[in-house]
DNA sequence: CAAGATTGACACATCAATCTTA
DNA sequence: TAAGATTGATGTGTCAATCTTG
């Protein structure tokens, strides 16, 4: 039923929420809002990093090599290969990385992490990470985050059908 | 503990996450980045709004008179004076919006929906609730929905302690 | 002076176009 | 022709400054 209502845009009948289906949405949509942006704000004012920089550089910090290809490392922070260019490009002006040419590939571009980056996210991490703790992690129980972890695996499958998971990950530094 | 680690910045002793931990958000950042994308595209597509300019118009669509102050508008979409003033902007230069002083407070000003932003509602919300119900409601069981909720306000707590929760919503047009 | 709201400058994401190499 | 990647134009969010009224 909800198929055909997907696929007719504005056909007729539309099934509204429930009360308690739309108490939940409503608490999901605030966390979807105020989580990633309480995240933000914190690397912003402690790294001076966004999300998804200190993402692209804790993906580097975590690969054997440090390095990835750029292609590799878009799929890994769930960005767009043009968003990622924009980002290593900030990203090498201050230092953090650096692009060089595949020898093998050579349309292919390698973005490797330098010491200064590394040394970024050596500094960077902890804090972060205690502030994922603090506001996810802890604030639940292990049940409650057992939970969260099989219902965000359904709605990122009912959201992208058949993708093979989501591979953005956290911490760094290790 | 955490509590010091959030206040001492980089301090040392990072508690890392251990697998399940790691695992859980994960997941959750996935959702986090994929599904406000999977819904902006949807009624970018469908509506031509963005998911902000949409939460306003259903706000508006759902209050008797339909008509609220701005800054209350603001907090109803979980959005910055600043922003709504943009947003708010462009709805009343596309017609589905009227700004207008109030006779009371003259530093207030009052946002109306128009008729052309109730059609605009009515047409767009039925489209919209089936996709939030194809990608959350109904991937998730009665079970796992109620989990969501829990869980989603022990989030919302730690992330802004004492907010008096989060008033966004969706569903409109009736 | 504080509250309500607006504005403009700047930073970032998105999209389409482009370029090079397999 | 497709894959990997970059670039530039455009739109939107954020922040600080500003204006007006209580």
């Amino acid at each position: 039923v909800v198929e055909a209502e997907v696929a007719g845009e504005e056909s007729g009948d539309p099934r509204w929420l429930d009360p308690d289906e739309r108490a939940a949405w409503l608490a999901l949509s605030g966390v979807l809002i105020r989580l990633p942006a309480a995240l933000d704000a914190q690397l912003e004012r402690d790294a001076g990093l966004s999300n998804f920089e200190y993402l692209a550089l804790a993906m580097l910090s975590e690969t054997p090599g440090r390095t990835l290809r750029m292609s590799q490392l878009a799929v890994l922070t769930n960005g767009s290969l043009s968003r990622l260019s924009h980002v290593a490009q900030r990203l090498e002006r201050q230092g953090y990385i650096r692009r060089e040419q595949s020898a093998t590939d050579r349309r292919s571009v390698q973005a490797v992490l330098t010491d200064a980056g590394w040394d970024k996210m050596v500094a960077t991490a902890p804090g972060h990470v205690a502030h994922v703790r603090a506001m996810v992690i802890d604030a639940l129980t292990p049940a409650q985050l057992a939970a969260v972890r099989d219902a965000a695996g359904r709605i990122l499958e009912a959201v992208e059908p058949g993708s093979p998971f989501n591979p953005a990950a956290e911490t760094a530094g290790d």
